[in-house]
DNA sequence: GCGACAG
DNA sequence: ATCTTGTCGC
């Protein structure tokens, strides 16, 4: 696949994106991540499930895969999917949210991997970004829990938030089935202990363990 | 044309 | 993202 017939792929995925409130309870939310190895085109994928709010770990689905699409700014999605779509489909359960480690809409044609799996898996996710695709934001307060907005042309794309007390704000917005209110909440909740939220932090802790060896492909029910 | 550029 | 050592700060 060419990147002209990628730009085109997101531009009929972007149709099909819905920004919209949570309008159900969260009880359920998953976190996903990928790890490879840099000169090799395993990867390695996994989500894990964890209860909400409490976020006490149920289980974790792990894959391994082989990819061609290279990392490509802005196409993220096309290396990133489709191992995450086999974990995915793994799950015993689906989460009523899935938070996805990189943009949702705040994408230069608003098709991030948030946005592009909550699409393709017809599923509420959101995306948690560590740093901004496109879009500017003003310095949000140095305190835990403050926000500012991320606009790119004019509009409101996602929210640069401070998840710590003076540490570097993560990026948060929408994806698919939910709305950036709700991305803020759920985030919010999931902030623990550390800059990263929970779901993606234990999901990037879990597939790294299983890169090593010390976890096994399939879906492990925690106790 | 120039700079910026998720993971 | 990955690799990698020491080092600064709470």
């Amino acid at each position: 696949m060419t990147i002209t017939e990628a730009t085109q792929v997101q531009n009929e995925l972007r149709e099909k994106v819905r920004i919209q409130p949570i309008d159900y309870p969260v009880n359920i939310i998953a976190g996903a991540d990928i790890s490879f190895n840099k000169f090799s085109t395993t990867v390695y994928a996994g989500i894990i499930l964890l209860s909400f709010p409490d976020l006490k770990p149920l289980g974790y689905s792990l894959i391994k895969k082989e990819v061609h699409f290279p990392y490509v700014p802005g196409y993220l999605a096309f290396r990133e999917v489709p191992a995450l779509l086999d974990a995915w489909e793994q799950l015993p359960v689906k989460p009523d949210v899935l938070v996805v480690d990189g943009h949702g809409i705040a994408h230069p044609r608003r098709m991030g991997i948030a946005a592009h799996f909550g699409v393709v898996a017809d599923t509420p996710a959101l995306g948690c970004a560590k740093k901004v695709l496109c879009g500017k934001y003003e310095e949000p307060g140095l305190t835990k829990g403050s926000f500012t907005p991320l606009i790119h042309k004019e509009e409101i794309i996602g929210a640069a938030l401070r998840t710590r007390d003076k540490v570097k704000p993560v990026f948060v917005s929408p994806g698919n089935k939910i709305d950036l209110q709700g991305a803020m909440s759920i985030i919010n909740q999931c902030v623990g202990k550390y800059r990263i939220p929970e779901p993606t932090r234990q999901a990037h802790n879990a597939v790294n363990e299983f890169r090593k060896g010390n976890l096994e492909a399939g879906f492990t029910t925690l106790s």
